[in-house]
DNA sequence: GATTCGTGGAT
DNA sequence: TATCCAAGAAT
């Protein structure tokens, strides 16, 4: 076994982390959904919502049973979503496929919607002792730096080339373990800023360390300037209740429940005349709301309208009528959330 | 290979 | 305030 592989198994048993949620356990169903949740996502930000969602969802025939919108439910606020809708979906072809048993190979797992190579692994791992290799932020950021390589992780020539580090650097036994340590030493000591170096094993044979390019290593990509957008988002109230549209499929919040939206250069009152024949009245507007995307930046401008006259509220597909605070335990995006927020602080007075 | 997909924390 | 990016995958 490499001296890399040593010292991390030996660290991690003292300084790594023991107590996660997903942790201490080889169901693969806890764990599954813990390396979902955790794509793109910090630690602190996933535990409630993992607890939250385990209560619900106890077991993976639960989740299977459930609708996609119960699901969203829970999804509501952590991002990206086609996360939530590819669960449900995997979670559906195990039972059709394996019996409702999670597969064991790899091939298997990876061949679910939302599993990719790396939590591929990192579940074959942690659920069936499997020896394979994961390539996350973490490992990225280790290995770039305690073997000094350049070059945009992202990029495909790197990236193959740190897979493949990667790989040679598995231990014949331990591999759990190892691959935790490589997370822990990723998170709490080889962190992007304020590396903790003074308590990393395997700082002496650290490339980074000894060229005085940790600071700079992973190399960043390279970034454009984020795009700006504007858009109304409508309040539509009747009989103390709003009116909520679900999302395409597809694209920013799929199948999410969010509110009517119209370009900042149209007239509201009519908009609302010829796409739901409503009349309404304007009866003010709530504070601009700054909502910032990974690739682009949205500012709302959310308009309160009471309806005057509606046709038959037959309940068409993709709309549904809520109580402000009932729509709070709706599938909504955040900036949605915010704005019924202060919507029932409004008409609720203290 | 380049984009698209959320949100919150850190700096 | 602005920027980066975190236990990435799909298109």
């Amino acid at each position: 076994m490499s001296d890399f592989a040593q010292h991390l198994i030996h660290w991690q048993q003292i300084h790594g982390r023991h107590h996660l949620p997903w942790q201490n356990t080889h169901d693969a169903y806890r764990i599954w959904l813990s390396e979902i949740m955790l794509q793109q996502t910090q630690v602190n930000t996933v535990i409630p919502y993992y607890l939250r969602f385990l209560e619900r969802f106890p077991d993976l025939t639960r989740l299977a049973e459930a609708s996609q919108d119960e699901v969203l439910e829970l999804w509501s606020g952590l991002g990206y979503y086609s996360r939530g809708r590819n669960l449900h979906g995997a979670a559906q072809r195990v039972c059709e496929r394996h019996g409702g048993a999670f597969p064991a190979r790899i091939e298997d797992i990876v061949a679910l919607p939302g599993i990719g190579r790396s939590t591929a692994s990192a579940i074959a791992v942690f659920a069936f002792g499997a020896r394979s290799a994961i390539l996350d932020g973490n490992v990225k950021r280790v290995l770039t730096r305690h073997f000094g390589i350049t070059g945009y992780p992202g990029e495909k020539k790197v990236e193959t080339s740190l897979w493949q580090l990667a790989e040679s650097l598995l231990p014949a036994h331990n591999v759990a373990t190892y691959t935790q340590a490589l997370m822990d030493l990723g998170a709490t000591v080889c962190t992007r800023s304020r590396t903790a170096c003074d308590h990393c094993p395997v700082s002496t044979s650290c490339v980074a360390r000894a060229s005085n390019q940790v600071a700079c290593l992973p190399t960043p990509r390279s970034r454009k300037t984020t795009p700006q957008k504007a858009t109304h988002m409508l309040i539509l109230r009747h009989a103390g209740e709003i009116l909520l549209e679900k999302r395409p499929p597809s694209g920013i919040w799929g199948g999410l429940w969010s509110l009517p939206e119209a370009d900042m250069d149209t007239d509201i009152a009519t908009h609302c005349r010829t796409r739901f024949g409503m009349e309404t009245t304007a009866a003010g507007s709530l504070p601009e709301l700054k909502h910032s995307f990974t690739h682009f930046r949205l500012r709302i401008a959310p308009q309160l309208l009471d309806v005057t006259r509606l046709l038959p509220r037959a309940e068409q597909t993709g709309q549904l009528w809520l109580a402000p605070r009932a729509a709070l335990n709706a599938a909504i995006p955040t900036p949605v959330r915010k704005l019924l927020q202060q919507l029932v602080a409004l008409e609720t007075p203290a």
